[in-house]
DNA sequence: CCATGCGGTTTGCATTGCAAACCTGTTTGC
DNA sequence: GCAAACAGGTTTGCAATGCAAACCGCATGG
């Protein structure tokens, strides 16, 4: 009888971080969405944002896009279909977790 | 006009941390709870149960009682009222962040 | 030109979380 | 009765993380 808490170890720290959090949800509603615009959403650093989303590339779950509007630079991101069920899935497991401490009650310490 | 991701700035790291997530979770329906039952359910091993505890207990999120049960040492844990009011308030966040991305919706990038 | 600003990236460091070693006492085998 | 195993934890060592601050290239303004 798995208690619920085995959830637990299977979230996903990459996503779990309150500031990936941010950045995933945010993206979960906008179909793309650019540094800027994300800098002032999560209110992270221009640095952290950057790192942040290095991270989040490289593991496949966001999509990064550079182009030139006019002669600014200009970075977009997108949730990639992994990232879109990542983050479906944590906030899942999450739902779970709380849900499954109620269902745990009549255990008692030894 | 806030975004709802300023809640992740408030996010308490301490408590937000799986392991611990799982920890006070699972004190909050037990009125106390042994270290070898927080073991079981949390899966975690000996000295990591150890130190998170150790650090709730620090932060004064949880209390711990060590006491002989005949000749073995047992240790208890209970969620303090701070512990509580840590973790309800924790859990709202993370209702507040989800719930307010769905209120983000007509944003758009750029 | 020099400096100031924009749109980021890279670096350095202190903090973490994990695994593994360790510790104190108790029980078991012989 | 003494070595070995076990119970219930704690401490240590290290690799990885997140954050702040420094940096960078380009473009515009004086």
């Amino acid at each position: 009888m798995p208690t619920p808490f085995e959830h637990l170890a299977a979230l996903n720290r990459l996503v779990h971080e309150p500031s990936r959090l941010a950045i995933l949800t945010a993206l979960s509603v906008c179909e793309k969405a650019d540094f800027l615009f994300l800098l002032n959403i999560t209110g992270l650093t221009k640095g952290n944002l950057s790192s942040h989303l290095s991270k989040l590339e490289q593991a496949g779950l966001v999509a990064i896009e550079k182009k030139f509007e006019g002669k600014q630079p200009i970075t977009y991101a997108m949730l990639t279909l992994e990232g879109r069920e990542a983050l479906t899935e944590h906030w899942k497991r999450l739902e779970h977790i709380r849900k499954g401490a109620r269902a745990l009650k009549p255990l008692k310490a030894t």
